[in-house]
DNA sequence: CGTCTATTTGAATGTACTCAAAAGCGGTGG
DNA sequence: CCACCGCTTTTGAGTACATTCAAATAGACG
């Protein structure tokens, strides 16, 4: 039994798989630990996505800024995730995104190379994300069908149900992105579901 | 080298991971051929989506059906892709979804039971369902965006470019719902495309 | 040829948007 | 401790895009 107090990590990864004790110091040694301070960026468009981040305690979000300079989110972290821009980590291509600590957030890191190594060392590794890709894309799918299909205020409803965390931790603009639509539409949303 | 003549999934899972004779055999042994005739259904609510299905040659759509008796799809998939509603296959409890042949289809199946053996027996097969789930999850996760952030037209030149195929072989009213929009809109949407 | 379904068109409606401005809130320095 | 500044949130007015409901047209298939 590993406890999270003892290594966040190897707690979430035994959740899915099972590995041995030398799986885990495989897996330990093949991560640095850092931390970045609120605002400031583990990453920025044009930057190659070198690391994917496992997230010890903080808040991290994803974004881009279309044409006409508005921000858009893709996602925003808490502790025990997963944060990073996939597509440029797996590409090693530059990335179209920012990554920013919403607060002040301590992290580790995987690199490209040293996860590939990884995989190959810990077969569980490659189990153990292929579950949480597939978590990953069973819920972005709700997500999008909950996007396309139901009103805005449901999708408020439900993220104030799922996610109340968020809204202690996350200035409203940041959640009305995450949802889809404009801060002005989150406030008179708000409005009507208190009255 | 195996072409896709020999065997359809072998070839596509060659492309992303290396594996031997042993697994190869192994793999095959573990799906059963069928087919199912166009307008028929392989999963409607309610049942236990026992299969994953990798389809030979057809189109598969998986829908859902709302209160208001509204149809939404969520995906539609031609040759050399999988279907299947991935929640109730790995959860094994019963789906909210229909899928349904759009063409007379052919396809193997795998229950979850016989990739769960698979996947211990050729972990090879672990990190190509990895490596499917990432691209599966990160596609998603752009077409989220779009649904959010781009106006109806510009989803539908996209698709028009990505899958020209699409438009031969599904009726408009079904690249409507995947789009996020309703058939009055896409056909007003095709109407100012074409002037 | 007739029937059933898919697509288009029309008119009215609604939800969320843009732009602009006011109010609220938090932190900093005098 | 208060005044000020910057940023977030709210409010208001006008607009746009997609929706709903209803009906007409076009196409596919037996």
């Amino acid at each position: 039994m590993t406890t999270p107090e003892e290594n966040k990590l190897i707690y979430y990864v035994k959740k899915w798989v099972n590995i041995t004790k030398d799986d885990e110091s495989a897996i330990l040694s093949a991560f640095e630990q850092a931390s970045i301070r609120k605002k400031k960026d583990l990453l920025v468009p044009g930057e190659i996505c070198k690391y994917n981040y496992f997230i010890i305690k903080g808040c991290i979000r994803t974004y881009y800024i279309d044409d006409k300079g508005v921000e858009h989110i893709y996602h925003i972290r808490f502790d025990n995730n997963w944060a990073g821009d996939l597509e440029s980590f797996f590409s090693q291509k530059p990335s179209k995104y920012y990554i920013e600590a919403l607060e002040d957030t301590q992290y580790i890191r995987i690199s490209k190379d040293r996860l590939d190594q990884l995989y190959d060392e810990v077969p569980a590794f490659d189990r153990y994300f292929r579950i949480l890709f597939q978590k990953a894309y069973v819920n972005t799918l709700k997500r999008l069908n909950a996007n396309m299909w139901e009103p805005a205020i449901d999708r408020y409803k439900d993220m104030l149900k799922e996610h109340p965390d968020m809204f202690q931790r996350v200035p409203l603009t940041y959640i009305a992105s995450y949802l889809g639509i404009t801060p002005e539409s989150l406030s008179r949303i708000r409005k009507k579901n208190n009255q």
